[in-house]
DNA sequence: CCGCGCTGTAAGAATTCGTTACAATCACGA
DNA sequence: TCGTGATTGTAACGAATTCTTACAGCGCGG
């Protein structure tokens, strides 16, 4: 149904936001369609069928709230109205008519992708569109899979123990990491031994990872403070 | 898994702002639960799946997007963050981590109101799953004739009890799925025996599966904390 | 009645993970 | 430099959990 890259559509009478919106969704690995008109757009609609759709309320040729009603009845499109009028009122009855999201005047491109992309990923036949997996030093961490997978190709597998600590530290790296962080993050009771039960797992993700436990490259240890993860991280 | 009335999870630390969206959801039809503390919420995610996650980002004992990270990977809910924190970084970046909507404080509660009920609107048009058969990982379901098909077309029957728990998966896949929900699901009798029926259940489809015991590349088992269905489904 | 397939139960093996015990390392002062 | 106490690493054990196999009960068609 939806071609690699997402469609969307962009319809705005200001010449200047059209632009604006679409450099950024085309940036971000969109396709982008622009229109200036409700009749324009709504001609476009019988030949295509964008996966998104953006709709500045302050339309000169139709009611866009009416506009944005039958959209939403006819298309399995995402629908984002995006306005200047910023009155709760005026929101609730936008999503209410049947818009997935609402965004005000004057907003910035980068969060219209992100609210984008978050209603692609829950439209997705739930596949997980998170980032859940991780490279770095020659690693990829794929937390969906609890897979570590060498340069080479060669699979490990993590327990969900041991994923836990290497996400909090793929997640903040070059970062201290106090014992007590890990404790709430891991949901640790911060009862008198969990710290052994800590260092045991770390421990074991180090041996995982092929760490010198002499001269750790990747975990290392402050003493008496907590852990570094030391290394470029990027998500994917 | 869902009543009639859906269910939202409520997780902010202060009472009133608890209170308050409580009240107003209830007033709008939902069922909801309170939760003033992460590692509490967390615990009864175990036993119970809401199907939207309010989730204040101002958590006291732990951090907040690490926790909707987490919940957008495991949990199939729609997650709504709510946090003071106002500047666009910290929208994008909780959108990119998984959150399907962002709200800033303060809020109107019937603007909550309405985004959830935007949320919940998409989440169930394909919820009503009529389809009788499913495509996943080289195979294909028919549960109409209770057959599975290879690539090269060759046929293995199941049971129904070994189809009850296909579908369950191949219904949300790529996430964590508890034995309580299980349970739910499947209408067992929540006994302690029950458990290992499962377990004898999972076991059969595997190999029917013909998943490598050692290594399952399709139904991971996660210690202590239930299943989850890798790969890619396709419904027809 | 018999055979066959489905399903739950029981029992033992296997895995995960926290705890304990002890070794190794570090900070710091004599 | 060395000793001492605190902190951290790791092997080994054991409890909890999960997997698998074997077996018994049940329904159903011959």
């Amino acid at each position: 149904m939806t071609a690699d890259q997402p469609h969307v559509a962009i319809l705005d009478d200001e010449p200047e936001i059209r632009r604006m919106l679409s450099d950024a969704l085309q940036e971000a690995g969109f396709r982008t369609t622009c229109y200036g008109r409700a009749t324009e757009f709504e001609a476009a609609l019988r030949r295509t069928a964008p996966d998104v759709c953006l709709v500045d309320l302050g339309l000169p040729d139709r009611d866009g709230l009416a506009l944005v009603h039958r959209l939403a009845l006819e298309s399995g499109a995402a629908i984002i109205i995006i306005s200047g009028r910023a009155q709760v009122q005026d929101r609730v009855t936008g999503l209410e008519l049947g818009a997935d999201d609402y965004i005000i005047k004057p907003f910035d491109p980068a969060e219209v992708v992100a609210r984008i992309r978050a209603r692609l990923r829950k439209g997705r036949s739930g596949a997980a569109n998170t980032a859940n997996s991780a490279s770095f030093a020659g690693w990829k961490a794929h937390f969906d899979r609890y897979m570590l997978v060498d340069e080479t190709g060669h699979e490990t597998s993590f327990s969900h123990a041991e994923g836990e600590v290497l996400r909090l530290f793929l997640e903040s790296p070059n970062r201290l990491i106090s014992r007590a962080q890990m404790q709430e993050s891991l949901g640790g009771a911060a009862g008198d031994s969990f710290d052994r039960a800590m260092d045991v797992r770390i421990s074991r993700l180090r041996t995982k990872l092929g760490e010198d436990p002499k001269n750790p490259r990747l975990i290392k240890t402050i003493y008496g403070a907590g852990y570094i993860f030391l290394g470029e991280v990027r998500w994917s």
